[in-house]
RNA sequence: UCCUGCAUAGCUCAGCGGUAGAGCGGGUGGCUGUUAACCACUAGGUCGUAGGUUCGAAUCCUACUGCAGGAGCCA
């Protein structure tokens, strides 16, 4: 019975026996022995083993070169060597798989273009390991923090027939012949209507919100952006709770209290994985994390985030101006420098907002806010939605939006409509945020972007 | 989509008009309770593709392709 290396290392005691199985990191021969260092990916580290070369089984040392996979049986023991606290006395090494000499993983670091072009095999670096172990542990919490305060997981559609207005170009589905000459009805696609891959299931959402009260979602979601940024792909994962009963000062609460409690779920549950990124990634990561969790985020309305930009006197490419969206360089200025503490800007005019925002009472500005931190930018979207009829109406007439599209949305509003909220959070930008890694293709397994969907 | 930069050995890079280099990795041999082990030897390249300038191009010019960083869009 095989224990993982992650129970082994965390042992007390020694043990007489214990069967361990993973990859080999290295070998180093010795006259009588070797060393090996085996990883299985449940932790950082490697365990140290020594093969004794009087064993029977140590033709199979022979054939473990990094890459090769192996089972090994032997005695946990206290080790000689500085590095580490046990090593493991091999009384029997077994090759499952020999590797190769064209094996593409070398002991010494690789750039991350090249990792991206093996994909397959990245999640046995130290570095994707541990990414990956953030990225379930994560994922975990998420929902470990929805439950517990009585959230209802809903699963919305991955295919849609709504646009969700606003939120970006998307991806057909279809089985009509791409190469069909002539051009082809709709009505005899396979849903007999124009079908897309979705860009959000907000709007779903709020119809189960508008019935369970507070709801969320977590899943993939899609867009056919032609954006190439180490901070975009074109399919990524999303949460998006959504709750009746709720306007937009509960809605920003929850958000600040759902970033600061992923953190200190993972500060404490992945350690290591996390000193590690900040020794080798990013290294002012833990100091980072541990003042987000410390301090109150700053809270602040549009116009008075125009106005810190002006005053500050700070020169940037693009303007800053009451009315104009704020750009990247404008949100990065007022949580990286000006606040230096992640930021949540509220009450943005509703020229620059999708239609089922809510109009506030100065009728020039809508109850939406996002919440930006240092090195990221704009980490959720999110706001409180047009409960009243006639305003939604007025909405949906301004930006062409018809009845026979929107209507079930509308109906929210005519039967029993409720004052709600809601935002999402990009899934992939909070590992980012967490683990110092720049790039949203070094966080997703099989990272789509637009020209790339290899494996 | 726009702007900028890069493309040389399996990997990371140097060379920047005059006979293609290093480190790591691979192979062989040695040494050692080692730990990104160490020492010696060795194999390995149409210098992204296609044109052009030149006596001569990895090096200069043009186009294309790919990749990266930034911008826009957003999460």
């Amino acid at each position: 019975m095989r224990t993982l290396i992650h129970q082994v290392l965390q042992r007390e005691e020694p043990l007489d026996e214990v069967q361990v199985a993973g990859w080999v990191r290295t070998r180093r021969d010795s006259k009588t022995f070797s060393f090996l260092e085996l990883n299985d990916g449940s932790c950082m580290q490697n365990i140290q083993i020594i093969a004794d070369s009087d064993l029977d089984s140590y033709g199979d040392v022979e054939k473990l070169s990094t890459g090769a996979s192996a089972e090994i049986t032997g005695k946990l023991v206290p080790s000689q060597g500085k590095n580490q606290k046990w090593e493991l006395l091999a009384t029997e090494v077994r090759l499952l798989g020999a590797c190769p000499d064209d094996y593409p993983l070398q002991k010494k670091g690789h750039s991350r273009e090249f990792l991206r072009s093996i994909a397959h095999l990245r999640p046995r670096t130290n570095l994707f390991s541990a990414v990956f172990r953030v990225r379930s542990r994560l994922a975990y919490a998420v929902h470990q923090f929805f439950q517990e305060r009585g959230f209802i997981y809903v699963h919305t559609p991955i295919i849609t027939g709504s646009d969700c207005e606003g939120a970006g170009e998307m991806f057909r589905v279809t089985t009509l012949d791409p190469h069909a000459m002539k051009p082809q009805k709709d009505e005899n696609d396979f849903f007999g209507t124009p079908t897309y891959l979705t860009v959000s299931g907000q709007l779903e959402g709020e119809t189960f919100a508008c019935a369970l009260s507070n709801i969320y979602t977590f899943g993939p979601t899609f867009r056919a952006e032609n954006s190439n940024t180490s901070r975009h792909a074109s399919e990524f994962w999303m949460i998006e709770p959504e709750m009746a009963f709720c306007d937009l000062q509960a809605d920003m609460q929850l958000a600040e209290d759902m970033v600061q409690y992923l953190i200190k779920d993972t500060l404490t549950h992945c350690e290591a994985d996390l000193k590690f990124f900040n020794q080798f990634v990013d290294k002012g990561l833990l100091e980072r994390l541990q003042h987000v969790i410390d301090n109150e985020f700053k809270r602040l309305p549009y116009t008075e985030a125009v106005e810190a930009l002006i005053n500050s006197k700070q020169k940037f490419e693009y303007p800053v101006e009451y009315g104009l969206n704020l750009q990247s360089e404008h949100e990065r200025y007022l949580t990286e420098v000006h606040f230096k503490t992640p930021v949540t800007v509220c009450d943005y005019p509703k020229e620059i907002k999708p239609f089922y925002m809510r109009r506030n009472d100065d009728d020039k500005t809508v109850a939406a806010m996002d919440l930006l931190v240092p090195g990221i930018g704009e980490l959720v979207g999110g706001s409180q939605r047009e409960e009243r009829i006639d305003v939604l109406e007025g909405n949906m007439a301004q930006h062409d939006l018809s009845m026979e599209d929107y209507g079930w949305y509308h109906d929210l509003r005519k039967y029993g409509s409720v004052p709600h909220a809601g935002f999402g959070l990009g899934f992939e930008r909070l590992i980012m945020f967490v683990t110092g890694v720049s790039n949203i293709r070094d966080v997703i397994a099989f990272p789509r972007t637009p020209g790339s969907a290899g494996f």
